[in-house]
DNA sequence: CAGCAATCATTGACTTGTCAACTACTGATA
DNA sequence: TATCAGTAGTTGACAAGTCAATGATTGCTG
């Protein structure tokens, strides 16, 4: 028995190719405001948060993303005017994002885009039973493999 | 109601924090054979595919990479020795990738690695008649987004 | 069978991420 | 309170992907 025949292996990939294929759909953006989805990720995070504002480092592990990249993707959003960074007064090392007015209406209006574009193929292919056990066994294995995230995007 | 707090979106955050933590364990590769995961997927479906070689074209819809993201990945992994170029006899534009010998036998041990991470981390989590369940509905939302895809990793 | 749109792979220019090294600051400890 | 290990963020050098343009080949269509 050859270890890539695996039916293990062939789950784990059915599971990429579902998720890629509703990242490919998602990030097709029809309005062109160009965001990628670790920066639509950030700015949705910063939406639900307290203040609409996080610390670049929370920022880090709620993403999976490095310290260097959160800063640059950071970067990016600031200087189209959808963040500010805000110094700690508790901390000096530390910085938050903060959403702007104009960082909410955006995420806002994609967020409706895509809600519109799960429902079209993820959830909306399924009953609401069966939606709610999937979501049930995504988070047996979410608890396990990433205790750290709490808000999801 | 903001479209931010959506549930279809959380359900959607979910499924990429998932996805996202069982790549991060995969990506650890103890052994310091660094293959990145689209590597490796191209390596174990041409494991599987017959005299195993596959056209760079098929490579590129079942990955879904870019043409030229196929290019250089099959030129990383040539130099490597893992695999070859072969013209196709019947068609001059298009070219196989091989896998050699050695790539055979590396696919092999990386896939045995991964079959325990995954079984770990996923499917070790669930009983089998729930992962059999999550599998269908995988199924289900695949079959929708990325028809094109047979063999999975 | 000549013409031509479509397909396959490649390349150049660019984007976005990583890691390692660095600066600045914090807070526990001797 | 002086030290110093650890933490927050940034930067340089690089890795790996994208898109648009290109060259070669194919196969339908008038």
């Amino acid at each position: 028995m050859n270890a890539y025949e695996d039916p293990r292996i062939t789950a784990f990939g059915l599971l990429t190719e579902v998720h890629n294929g509703l990242m490919i759909r998602l990030s097709q953006d029809p309005a062109g405001r160009g965001l990628s989805a670790p920066e639509f990720s950030v700015l949705i995070r910063l939406a639900r948060s307290p203040g609409q504002k996080l610390r670049l480092s929370d920022l880090a592990t709620q993403t999976s993303l490095s310290t260097s990249g959160v800063t640059r993707l950071v970067d990016r959003l600031e200087t189209r005017n959808l963040i500010v960074r805000e110094p700690c007064p508790t901390d000096r090392r530390s910085a938050f994002a903060v959403l702007t007015p104009g960082g909410v209406t955006l995420v806002n209006e994609l967020a409706a885009e895509n809600v519109k574009i799960i429902d079209r193929w993820f959830t909306g292919l399924l009953d609401p039973e069966q939606l709610e056990t999937f979501l049930g066994t995504l988070r047996v294995i979410r608890d396990e493999v990433h205790p750290g995230a709490t808000a999801g995007a």
